[in-house]
DNA sequence: CTTGGGTCCTGTGCGC
DNA sequence: TGCGCACAGGACCCAA
């Protein structure tokens, strides 16, 4: 799935296109994704105008002036395309809009004011969506257990130090944890870990202080280093404008089993190990 | 409380 | 060419 990285990608695509645009009509074509759609979305979302496009964790929240807050979850195969007005048709006066017919796993279609076109599509169906409102979004089921923004400044050495005490979990399922610290997933996991010295095996009880202290940062880096290379490109996640990130071209360890470890004068092997049922991608000689 | 495992769903790539 | 299996970026839910 897109992690945040990735979110944040397709947030920052939507933004300019979404903000202060309305939404003219809105086509839902299936009753569910993950959960059943909340009771008349549809009508929900049409006639109102977005105001803002938010982030928290790996789900986008976008403001709308109805006074709801429209929540999405793009899952593990989720996408987001926009497709812009036809323009010469728009030129003859006409506005009508020759967008492409749905393909098989678009399952919600928003057409704009402005002709502007947002297909969501999920061939896997892990995605979701969902309307609350605004006031009271963060206490959405799905966001209240959510630990701090990697990126935001509640999330530094003394609380993870705090959230790993007394764990007897591996670190990897530790760092997985959305409610010890919320958008990391397997890839930005795996990349962290390596970049840290940190075996993803390591018992997060078992990790020094020295050690979480360094890990923070390393965190912020990969994260920051990704969203800066437009999120990474695997097998059908692409930015919303088709355009694909580039930063699969900077991982370190992730999909990479079998192959030499990088780390200067290492000369160890990248391993794959499965730990709570996902690949993990680390070298057993210089992570510790 | 924490922890591990099963589950949802479709698509792709591999070995035979 | 076809077939079966492993695997894929997530996260909820439940049992122990």
């Amino acid at each position: 799935m897109p992690e945040l990285p990735e979110v944040e990608t397709v947030r920052r695509g939507l933004e300019p296109v979404l903000t202060g645009r309305v939404i003219a009509r809105a086509d839902v074509r299936r009753p569910d994704l993950r959960w059943p759609f909340p009771p008349r979305m549809a009508e929900r979302l049409t006639g109102v105008r977005v105001t803002a496009l938010r982030r928290r964790s790996k789900y986008i929240l976008a403001d709308l002036d109805s006074g709801e807050t429209l929540l999405l979850h793009l899952g593990m195969s989720g996408r987001i395309l926009i497709h812009a007005a036809d323009a010469g048709r728009a030129m003859l006066g006409e506005y009508v809009h020759a967008h492409p017919a749905p393909e098989t796993h678009d399952h919600v279609v928003l057409d704009l004011d402005d002709g502007t076109r947002i297909v969501f599509n999920d061939p896997r169906r892990f995605g979701a969506m969902d309307l609350m409102p605004t006031a009271t979004a963060e206490q959405h089921k799905l966001l209240a257990g959510l630990g701090p923004e990697p990126l935001g400044n509640a999330f530094d050495a003394p609380y993870l130090a705090g959230r790993l005490a007394g764990r007897r979990t591996p670190m990897k399922a530790a760092l997985l944890d959305q409610g010890i610290v919320a958008g990391l997933g397997n890839i930005y996991v795996c990349e962290a870990l390596f970049r840290s010295g940190i075996s993803p095996r390591r018992l997060a009880g078992n990790l020094s202080r020295a050690r979480i202290d360094r890990l923070v940062p390393v965190i912020r880096d990969v994260l920051s280093d990704a969203i800066a290379a437009g999120g990474s490109s695997l097998r059908d996640y692409r930015q919303t404008d088709g355009e694909l990130g580039y930063f699969q071209h900077s991982f370190r360890v992730y999909g990479r089993e079998g192959a030499p470890c990088i780390t200067e004068g290492c000369g160890g092997t990248v391993a794959r190990i499965v730990q709570s049922g996902r690949s993990s991608f680390y070298c057993p000689h210089c992570q510790r």
